[in-house]
DNA sequence: CTGTTAGCGCGTTCAC
DNA sequence: GTGAACGCGCTAACAG
């Protein structure tokens, strides 16, 4: 294990090639500044010494660290890991390397994480979708480093850099699409309203699309689970077993709509013959099941992908045209719904 | 954005609370040798200047930057993404942070990482799930810092840590409970055979519990896939087709188990009635699909935290007992197959 | 209990 | 094109 070899730093291999250190950390970071002999003369003693730059005191003396923290809720869950992917493989194309933090959503440890975060340096700030409140801003402006935000944003302030998607509107598409296929009674299947991103928009969104089409709306239709399958097959059974229960369901994400289905047919109802259901977010459970669900197909990969890119840019000082971007959702229609073109 | 608010350094709450750095230090690291009072001032004086520690320069001081670099697969991937988690609340735990970056299961990119990830100093290295050829032992070896294996093992040295599970025994439980339910013609969907964690043990398993109890074996109900879904699918609908199909089929993965038991209903064959199904890892995906997937659950959450473990007890020189660990597994017999107690 | 003094390994002027 | 020297912010002896 720690066979504790001494470190072999800049200034052996100066030493060791004759040249001076300044030569040698020209030529480690590419500076045209050295006669191709030198370099070659380096670059050899380098190889042969077994030279391994050391990050750690070049982010000390250069200020810059080439790495970015992220603050997602939780890896494991199929939605953030996609994303994630997306942030890494960016950030991996401009050479930057990811600290990354699970918060599970809670505000004390999205702080400390970021107050931890910031320590160490990282030149830049990834915050996935927790809710943005006045401390969250406070450490963010005081952080000396560019923030975005990805899959979230910041409800009051709208100043801060964010990469997301219309919920509101998905949502509604979504809910339109069983208005659409005649249903009279829309059951809505949540996430906690306190939830800025997930929760609430598409809440909201169902509610403006019964609205705006002048549709029947009654309390019993709307329930609330944990965005998990296990909450989505019970609240889905509750909402279902009712007298005048809903024939179509919107549901906030994947994962419950996949449990309202089973729900359903547990209950003896065929989807999507007697119950329609449509879920958000398009993880690939969305299209390994039968039947297929249909649902808003979100961009997960490209949301991650957009925030680190637009990162890179503040983090070169480049100028930016858009701060603030709203990618493009996209209706899957599959088998749960009857509708197959929207 | 970037301003560039003068850093205040561990010099200027010295200077501002009258006394040294090292005083200063002390505090900030909880060093006992601080008398009460003057803790309390430079704690004050602290939280008055917005004082935050450097955690770079004392990385740089202290050789050690509490981040542990993690090299695994594909973060996207429901198994992996599972064992990320509970890396990083272990670390988390300990106060370590991770760096993670995907490797694709590339051997040029796996050695990149690991040498850029030793290039940011980092206490120790997870690498998930790669074959372990003698470039990376090398690279191990040479890197001062201690390196444990997670889900996967080095076939040849036997020599570095790791934690796992049986491989070939799990395959072997696992085709053993269709052959129990009487089955005499056993399939098998796996993965890459060059894979040396998920591909060959999986499929040595089977074969061994084939020639054990005596069972026939035909080339053609052996099929491989790529560990995703559509092949699973795709594979299973090929080798399902025959005359002489299986009529129970051991799959080297969750994915790719869920595809052949659509692959099968499509055919028209009823799951587990006409063909049994098992599959492997037990992903959330195995109790949101219907039939409910029997599989054997691997602990992968348990692998990735007690591989942190470890690691820590490496970094802080404790004495360690078991420098390998192998996991136990699980049969998880659900509807997929008919026998329900093993 | 507290202060002084060296570095840690490297980037970066500024001369030559 | 190259070198000397300083400093990044902090820890770690070593004195006292």
């Amino acid at each position: 294990m720690g066979n504790k070899k001494e470190t072999i730093t800049i200034y052996d291999v100066a030493r060791e090639s004759g040249v001076s250190m300044a030569t040698v950390s020209r030529v480690v970071n590419g500076n045209p500044n050295v006669k191709p002999a030198t370099r070659k003369k380096v670059l050899e003693t380098i190889r042969r010494m077994g030279y391994r730059p050391n990050a750690v005191a070049r982010g000390l003396a250069s200020k810059r660290t080439t790495t970015v923290g992220v603050v997602i809720p939780d890896i494991s869950y199929a939605f953030f890991a996609e994303l994630a992917r997306g942030i890494e493989d960016i950030a991996n194309m401009y050479h930057y390397n990811i600290i990354l933090c699970n918060s599970d959503l809670k505000k004390e440890k999205e702080l400390q994480l970021i107050e931890a975060l910031l320590e160490k340096q990282v030149d830049g700030l990834l915050f996935l979708g927790g809710e943005v409140t006045e401390d969250h801003r406070q450490f963010f402006s005081g952080a000396n480093v560019p923030t975005v935000l990805a899959a979230t944003l910041d409800e009051k302030e709208k100043d801060c850099p964010y990469v997301t998607i219309d919920q509101v509107q998905a949502a509604k598409e979504a809910t339109r699409i069983l208005i659409q296929e005649g249903h009279e009674r829309i059951g809505f299947l949540g996430g906690p309203l306190t939830d800025p991103i997930m929760g609430y928009p598409r809440y909201q969104g169902y509610r403006e699309a019964l609205e705006e089409e002048g549709m029947d709306f009654d309390e019993s239709w709307v329930r609330m689970g944990n965005f998990r399958y296990p909450s989505g097959y019970q609240e889905g059974k509750e909402m279902l077993r009712n007298e005048k229960a809903p024939t179509a369901i919107f549901c906030a994400n994947d994962e419950m709509a996949v449990g309202a289905i089973h729900a359903a047919q547990d209950l003896g109802k065929t989807v999507p013959k007697e119950v329609s259901i449509i879920g958000f977010d398009n993880i690939p459970l969305a299209s390994q099941v039968r039947p297929l669900l249909s649902t808003v197909a979100v961009p997960m990969y490209d949301i991650g992908a957009v925030a680190m890119r637009l990162l890179t840019k503040y983090m070169n000082d480049e100028t930016i045209e858009e701060h603030q971007v709203v990618l493009p959702y996209r209706l899957e229609l599959r088998d749960s719904t009857l509708l197959k073109e929207v």
